[in-house]
DNA sequence: AGCAAATCAATACAACCGTCCGGTAATATC
DNA sequence: GATATTACCGGACGGTTGTATTGATTTGCT
């Protein structure tokens, strides 16, 4: 067992600070995006010196890195718990989903500036583009056993390949949060031409 | 008239200079993103000194502003050539456009990874925003025109509403191409996608 | 008690950044 | 031919950056 899962001692609240560390990093992003971060201001932020942040990162790479895949784990969490909580039928699942990459709330808001950072980022840095498409394959395979579900349950025509409207969805909400986020286009008419397509998508059966 | 359109004598080439250094730049956001850019990168990159970079443009905003401008006439003089030539259906028009915005060969995708940089910037830089939403809204404007033009011509049912119709096909063809830039999904997917979307549009005529 | 690891603070440093500025040459305007 | 204006160069400046280093303190284990 590494000293990660450590519970007592030396080295027990390690992963709670990353956590906290990052946390202010996330913050800073949300606020004045990647480029503006300096190990200084995370210090600042979080409320500790220069020397603490250097010591939980040894890089600010590796800060960066952990700090994507702490977001994504926080992202995929919630996607679970909309899995797990009672007998919701396929087609609520997915519109939960699909919607929490529409940005309404201000929370929603700043995890999807911080995602589009990330991006944006990954765009030149392939090991940061490696564990950000590990996020969207995990979703995109959600997506496609949720659509599994509905043609099981004859809600979605068994015609349709799960993986291709999967993927179109996908793609869909991901350019509609975009837009809206830019502030092209409104969060209801987001919403709206969601619901249009799932209408069409669970109107197509048997 | 203006100085900038003085086609003899001292500042006659000021225009092209501009655009011939924020080429450089454009170069160097495609390469290594858009905050590693230096002045003294791209005065390298459009081989000339750091002083005549600073004797076009008065500050490196100025410079990403002007930047952006350019590549979006760009990429409208494009659309507006689809547009023009010949008496294409409006179906045929609405998917080269659409089509431009997955990366299939090496320049779209430069381009489009140059809009991604300019849009996570534009998340933290108001004026960038402004600048990029007008290229957006102009690209809407063009969709819900070809839109119209097909149900005038019947091949798109009235019951559905331009704007939200535009909005939905920008999206997903913005989505997709996004996702196929980080690596998720292939381009020949994404294109599949996007075909199934119109042709369930153009279907729908009465 | 004693040792080792963990935790953090403080400082130093070389590299780089955007911007400013003085100078020089070429060209247009009068 | 005097005078602006444009075009460009190159150096310098103050500030920030990521990282390395060193040392003090705390903590857990034996």
């Amino acid at each position: 067992m590494g000293k990660g899962s450590r519970t007592r001692g030396l080295g027990a609240r390690h992963e709670d600070r990353r956590r906290q560390i990052a946390e202010a990093l996330l913050a800073i992003i949300n606020r004045h995006g990647l480029d503006a971060v300096s190990l200084r201001d995370v210090a600042a932020e979080a409320e500790v010196s220069l020397g603490a942040v250097q010591h939980y990162f040894r890089s600010k790479d590796e800060m960066l890195l952990f700090a994507l895949d702490y977001i994504s784990e926080r992202g995929t969490e919630r996607v679970r718990q909309s899995l797990g909580v009672g007998e919701q039928p396929p087609r609520a699942v997915l519109r939960d989903i699909l919607a929490e990459l529409v940005p309404t709330d201000d929370e929603r808001r700043a995890e999807l500036r911080i995602a589009t950072a990330f991006t944006a980022r990954a765009l030149v840095s392939p090991k940061l583009a490696d564990h950000l498409r590990a996020g969207y394959d995990a979703l995109h395979d959600v997506l496609v056993l949720l659509i599994r579900h509905a043609q099981d349950a004859g809600e979605v025509s068994t015609d349709l390949d799960p993986e291709r409207v999967a993927a179109a969805l996908f793609a869909l909400a991901d350019g509609l949060g975009t837009h809206v986020l830019i502030g092209h286009g409104s969060p209801e008419t987001a919403h709206a031409v969601l619901d249009e397509h799932l209408d069409r998508l669970f109107a197509t059966a048997p």
